[in-house]
DNA sequence: ATTTAATTAAACCAATTAGTCTAGTTTGTA
DNA sequence: TACAAACTAGACTAATTGGTTTAATTAAAT
């Protein structure tokens, strides 16, 4: 049964509280209000607020995880499909809100990566472990002659993720998927073997 | 003579603490301190804290523009090698600070572009400002067949800009400049003819 | 059934926030 | 030299910040 609130009920909202608006722009009020619980439970679940804020850069990299290998395991298509395609979804899920938001862990990285250790510490791992799964669908297309191998499928999926966070500042400035879109047609044009 | 504080100097004060530190993070309290000057003078010259960022963003844009000009209009380099060294400095500069702090305009695009309309608009209208000087150049290289030409000099100017914004949210988190290079190396084979 | 620990609840706190107000000072201009 | 405008100065305000504390309640373990 458990008690009243559920932890991962605050998570999801201080994930999309925190997407939208960003770190310091967020008081531990304002989640209260959202979450709907006193801030006593609260500080039952979280030491801090930057714990919490860790705690949600984990629960949200895990669900994008899932989301990564989902695609990326898809046998219909060719790895390098995948990997387009995975994208593309990508540019769904940011259309959704209108462009408003883009990656938390992007945007986590931006504005903390500098300032707090322990942040920058969890983005960087958990983009890392993007990274990799990213990578080993790369491997398949170099292997397979889609993708060209004068660069490691290692460098070649950096180059994607973070290039694609390049997108994201564009995007919620111009509140249109143009430029993301132009970024991938070019971006899957130039590795293209 | 004039007075005794001189805005271009609180500007620049504004945008060391604005850019190392983002916006919502910086109390005008901050500013007055770093700056030495009192509350009174500050509201003598900026009527908020939006509209003071708002002015810091243009600061740095002029800045950042002549900047772009210097290195463009350098005839003693190929139009490819200029961009590209163009980009160089820009590490350079980054690696001053130990890679904290970024591009100003690009953090705040980040932090402020789906939040204040003032600081969306003024965020794109210089950061256009920008890619169509370097979109002059990239013209050069593909009209002697140094850039390929496939892509429009614009397409070509905004996909290196947005993609070497998206190196500083890796920048931030790694501490170093090790993917800005990958990065810079890579971008300019896939653009190269 | 009793005990212990986890959870809920919200009042409270010191510090900080952006911004206002009033008063005095310096400046360029008539 | 007179005067208005620009500027300097900092005390003050109302709201909000992250976080603490104390007390009541609930759940699980014995």
């Amino acid at each position: 049964m458990g008690y009243k609130y559920q932890k991962e009920e605050i998570l999801k909202i201080g994930y999309d509280t925190f997407r939208k608006k960003g770190y310091h722009n967020v008081g531990i009020n304002e989640i209260l209000k959202n979450a709907n619980i006193p801030k006593g439970s609260f500080y039952n679940f979280f030491i801090s607020k930057e714990d919490f804020a860790l705690q949600v850069i984990e629960y949200y990299s895990n669900w994008k995880r899932n989301l990564i290998e989902k695609h990326l395991e898809d046998k219909s298509k060719s790895p390098y499909h995948r990997i387009k395609g995975f994208y593309e979804v990508l540019i769904g899920i940011n259309e959704e809100d209108k462009f408003s938001g883009g990656c938390l862990l992007n945007n986590m990285a931006n504005e903390l990566g500098a300032l707090s250790e322990p942040i920058s510490n969890a983005t960087d791992k958990n983009f890392l472990s993007w990274v990799y799964l990213i990578a080993d669908c790369v491997k398949e297309a170099q292997l397979l002659g889609e993708i060209r191998d004068d660069y490691s499928s290692y460098e070649i999926a950096e180059y994607l993720q973070a290039g694609f966070n390049g997108t994201f500042s564009r995007m919620k400035v111009t509140h249109s998927k143009n430029f993301m879109e132009k970024w991938l047609k070019m971006s899957f044009e130039f590795i293209k073997v």
